[in-house]
DNA sequence: AATATCGACAACCGCAATAAT
DNA sequence: TATTATTGCGGTTGTCGATAT
């Protein structure tokens, strides 16, 4: 007999539960756990009543009904954070949950699964590949730190406070314009990331107000999708002047200074991300 | 109105690490 | 020290509501 047949053997002699959680059950594992505390899990299932498995409990209390979970829309700091992490410590949810006070290893998995994945995809890119990998880093990224200063600022037109939250990040994308003197792969390779002011403009080409979301979606969004499907370095400002990874390399060296000064703000009441990667080693 | 498809999220499963006996 | 039980993690699947056809 295999372990599966096994398995759904035992939980039929059982008569364990599966499927979604009703209320009933809900309250009466916060009430066993209100009682009796978290934790011994196979032998609060055992003795609370519940026809579940300890695993199971687990899961639910943690993932959905301990007080301090935090549910509801990632926010941009958030998604920040998630993507910095996640290029740090790959799919390592726990240890990227940690840092994410109230959200649970799962709901960051599934956010990656859903949101991150899905416009890998649509880039035509595997998630892990480097293109993907330097699309986030420098485009979505950057992207993200410009809105959540947008967002910050007071009485802004543009301000996108009013829409903080996003159910994606990929549609604020825009492209980085770099500037690049190439000579010869030395120190000289510089960057300029996008300025705030020229890419977060709300004005379109004939200068029709429009969302800061819709003006970049189509028009942008298919840009970087036709360059990066056909394979052209999309860093790249002079056309036959291609910016190489090591190039990349030395750029983010030369202005990661830089771009924390200008997202100091943003990080006030965030994790320092290398102070946690240090804590780590 | 009925059906199909998609996206988001909840829940399950297998496995490995750790603790208890 | 060996065995068993428990816990935690990451991958995967299932469910359900929204939207498209």
């Amino acid at each position: 007999m295999d372990k599966i047949q096994e398995h759904n053997i035992d939980e039929e002699i059982m008569d364990l539960r599966r499927g979604p959680w009703t209320v009933e059950e809900d309250f009466i594992l916060i009430n066993y756990i209100a009682h009796h505390g978290e934790g011994r899990w196979n032998s609060l299932a055992r003795c609370s009543g519940l026809k579940r498995t300890g695993k199971s409990c687990r899961l639910r209390w943690l993932n959905y009904l301990r007080p301090d979970v935090r549910r509801g829309n990632i926010t941009l700091e958030e998604q920040l954070l998630i993507l910095q992490l996640h290029s740090h410590w790959g799919n390592r949810w726990s240890k990227i949950a940690e840092h994410l006070s109230g959200r649970t290893d799962n709901e960051i998995k599934n956010y990656w699964r859903t949101r991150v994945q899905k416009h890998a995809k649509r880039l035509k890119c595997d998630v892990n590949s480097k293109q993907f990998k330097d699309t986030l880093r420098y485009i979505w990224i950057p992207r993200l730190v410009e809105r959540i200063q947008a967002a910050k600022i007071p009485n802004n037109s543009h301000n996108e406070a009013q829409q903080p939250v996003l159910g994606t990040g990929i549609n604020e994308l825009v492209p980085i314009q770099l500037t690049h003197n190439n000579n010869n792969n030395n120190a000289s390779t510089g960057v300029t990331l996008a300025n705030s002011s020229v890419a977060a403009s709300s004005e379109n080409s004939i200068g029709t107000q429009v969302s800061p979301l819709s003006n970049l979606s189509d028009c942008c969004y298919d840009c970087i999708v036709n360059q990066i499907s056909s394979n052209q370095d999309y860093y790249q400002v002079n056309q036959c002047d291609q910016l190489s990874y090591e190039d990349f390399q030395a750029m983010d060296q030369q202005n990661i200074q830089l771009w924390m000064d200008s997202t100091e703000d943003v990080f006030d009441n965030l994790c320092n991300i290398e102070d946690i990667w240090s804590l780590e080693q």
